[in-house]
DNA sequence: GCAATAACTTACTTAAAAGTACTATAGTTG
DNA sequence: CAACTATAGTACTTTTAAGTAAGTTATTGC
């Protein structure tokens, strides 16, 4: 489960649940998340098949991410984890 | 939501859901962990008051772990999670 | 009195995750 | 033609997680 077991990889998941959102929009979901790790982490995600990645071949570059049928699989659980989280607390 | 952030937490607390275990058997569900990391994961989760600790002041020592209500509010969401990681094949 | 036991602890090392800063691209605008 | 755009890549450093190996405790049983 290498899915969850990073800081940030949750995070995009959710943020893309509600439907697909371009790369800068969905960088500024997660304002604390650096550049690099923003795209690692969607690199990853698309590797895993989690989320598919669709370039516009525009000036200046356009990219939207939206889940993959995989992903959506897992919005269940992403939320029960964030309502969890608000539940019980400060737990970081 | 550092709960699931780590290696073995989440495995033990699943391992937790059928019901009280005591140190070593907990231990020996979850072959690879080392003997470091097992004590630092329970004493965390113990922190964050997912787990209670009951000592039995017998010698040698005997040591039993028990899921709390909150950590057994956890239970769907790891079983989901479990069943999850078989329903969609390798992930590492 | 010495080994065995179960649960832990501590010091130290290695490996993995994340952060910082800088560079690249290629059209568009001024 | 230089600056701006949005996305991404790369080199390097720091931080955090995990692993190894050894030691501690207090009793029992030989």
């Amino acid at each position: 489960m290498s899915l969850i077991g990073t800081k940030w990889k949750p995070l995009v998941l959710f943020h893309l649940l509600e439907g697909p959102l371009r790369s800068g929009v969905l960088q500024k979901k997660v304002p604390e998340i650096s550049n690099k790790m923003f795209t690692q982490t969607v690199r990853e995600l698309e590797t895993y098949g989690l989320i598919s990645r669709k370039v516009f071949p525009v000036v200046p570059p356009k990219v939207e991410y939206r889940l993959s049928a995989r992903g959506k699989s897992l919005g269940p659980i992403l939320q029960s984890l964030d309502q969890w989280g608000f539940e019980d607390c400060g737990l970081s």
